[in-house]
DNA sequence: GTCTATAGGCAGATAGAC
DNA sequence: GTCTATCTGCCTATAGAC
């Protein structure tokens, strides 16, 4: 049984791993409607043959793509958890995570598929609200320890609040990056925390 | 000077105006890069070709279509100062007109644009820039007017209190419609205005 | 796994008749 | 103003050689 680094979910081979990359990438800056294989075939040097071999199909590459982002994110949000105790510490490291993607001069992968939902293949749309689910439930969970060890301070449910914040900041992503203004995120996402971190 | 209904802007023909209202809401529900000359002909039972002519090419039609609908909004707020006095109504008002656009399945159009704002042609770029910094002065004001009265309370400026309410909008918008859930919608915006209306 | 070659469709756009 | 007809290009996808 001698697994050498434990093939955590489904591994993928090296060539696959770039594709997703760049493709992730395209998807974040011009939408899954504004990119194709051969955008993502160039940048790679292979052709769009190759992208076929690896991935059947732009509804199937579009799955794996929602559903690596979501997986990443789960993990992103258990090391918040992992590395810090306090509710306001783990908001703030939260709202951090969207800006290190705006900084990137990317929307975040669900924000922009959620602005072309309904021109996805059904896959990705399940696989996009399911995103916004998990979020919201795991902020609703930071938000009820914060209320209850008297850190946090908020009037509407737990779950009210986390979709307030997950809107806010998604947003806020919208909004800021054809402005080409990161200041603009920050002010809000400070406003966004301010809300719920002040009596 | 006998002129007829007074041409408020740019008046024009009957066809042009059906064009811009089937186009809207095709760019408003599925985006600018996912609809096509074909799919607006089709709904009115015209050619292609007949769509040329009044909308040289799609970058035109675009531009015609984000300079029509923020002058619309533009008169909406008008509209809304002119008929209430009070900031707290005014607000209210505000996040109702966004309430509209979702209850018809629609996403802003200017909210649309800016996810594929990275696509579009420069004359729409700026004017989605120009849409966000008009209602965000618009609101500025209602929100200094608010505090100077004591109907409002916040503590950051008023530029950025309203550019988180827009943002919060907008992102609300955004995640609402692929849940299918207005009322998500109007949960985000009631918390986003008592944020401003309660001490 | 990656290639060449190609199929089949739809995109935006134009010419010219009516 | 609207039509038919057509152009060119890009899209997703497949077949089959290597």
């Amino acid at each position: 049984m001698a697994s050498k680094v434990k093939a955590s979910q489904q591994d993928r081979g090296e060539t696959a791993t770039r594709i997703l990359d760049v493709a992730e990438r395209l998807v974040q800056v011009r939408g899954f409607n504004a990119f194709s294989y051969a955008d993502v075939a160039s940048e790679l040097n292979i052709t769009k043959a190759a992208l076929h071999y690896h991935f059947p199909g732009k509804a199937e590459l579009g799955q794996a793509l929602v559903t690596r982002y979501a997986a990443r994110f789960a993990e992103a949000l258990a090391a918040v958890e992992a590395g810090l105790d306090d509710a306001p510490s783990r908001l703030d490291a939260y709202a951090q995570l969207y800006l290190d993607v705006l900084r990137d001069e990317r929307m975040c992968l669900c924000g922009m598929l959620a602005s072309e939902y309904p021109t996805l293949p059904p896959p990705m749309q399940d696989a996009v609200v399911r995103f916004f689910e998990d979020n919201e439930t795991w902020l609703a969970r930071v938000l009820r320890q914060g209320k209850d060890d008297g850190t946090l301070h908020f009037a509407p449910s737990p779950t009210e609040t986390a979709r307030m914040i997950v809107s806010g900041l998604e947003g806020a992503m919208l909004v800021a990056r054809p402005h080409g203004d990161v200041a603009r995120f920050s002010s809000v996402a400070s406003q966004l925390l301010a809300g719920v971190t002040s009596a």
